[in-house]
DNA sequence: ATTTATTATCGTAATATTGCAATGTGAAAA
DNA sequence: TTTTCACATTGCAATATTACGATAATAAAT
């Protein structure tokens, strides 16, 4: 169907589900890169370092802020983009949990 | 295009990518969390478990297999599924890395 | 008030994903 | 050797995603 049953997971498993696929992009995987890779917050210009178009670029930048995993601030001219940390931080203690648990595991 | 321009990126941001996008699926989310939930490698029951058909699982558990997520041993009748470590590990020590990079940061 | 620069949105084509019924496969049990 | 059990594969319909040209929208600069 290309519908997905949402509704019969928990809203931790969507949630989860949704930050990681906002990030499950290589070009948005770029996005964050670069963005932690520049000093200052010189934004905007993500689209010169992308091989893709402005609009393809926008979209992939709503689709991190809709995430929450990047937030926008206006900066003088254009926008200034950031990675926020308290996602991070989230999908690491995610993992964190995950890797505790196998290491009470061994298997197959 | 629907089609994503993964040769503009490096096999790394690809190779994240593609790992990230495995677990972005509430269902899969759901059986990495039931594997790591249950004692024994009791797996199979899996379909029992998730509110989907069996073949939606088994595409699930595919498809989390390709990304190198999960393994799959033969367990006397059915299959024993696992959650492979070294992946865990590779995805806690990426984030872990964009962490470090975000304490340098003050940002927006 | 215009122009210019920067980012967002719309519309659309191409392709990918999700889900399941039906069917196939392979191995243990009868 | 049939039957049965546990999974995998196929095929298809519904929906989502990706990408970009064209076109807004907004604000600073002239």
């Amino acid at each position: 169907m290309g519908i997905t049953k949402s509704d019969q997971f928990t809203d931790h498993q969507n949630k989860m589900a949704n930050i990681l696929k906002a990030l499950a992009h290589p070009a948005r995987i770029a996005i964050i890169e670069y963005l932690l890779s520049v000093d200052s917050c010189i934004c905007g210009d993500i689209v010169n370092e992308l091989p893709l178009a402005q609009p393809t670029v926008s979209q992939h930048l709503k689709e991190l802020k809709n995430a929450g995993i990047i937030k926008g601030t206006i900066e003088g001219k254009g926008i200034c983009y950031c990675v926020n940390d308290d996602i991070i931080t989230e999908i690491m203690s995610y993992f964190n949990t995950i890797n505790k648990q196998l290491n009470f595991k061994k298997c197959c």
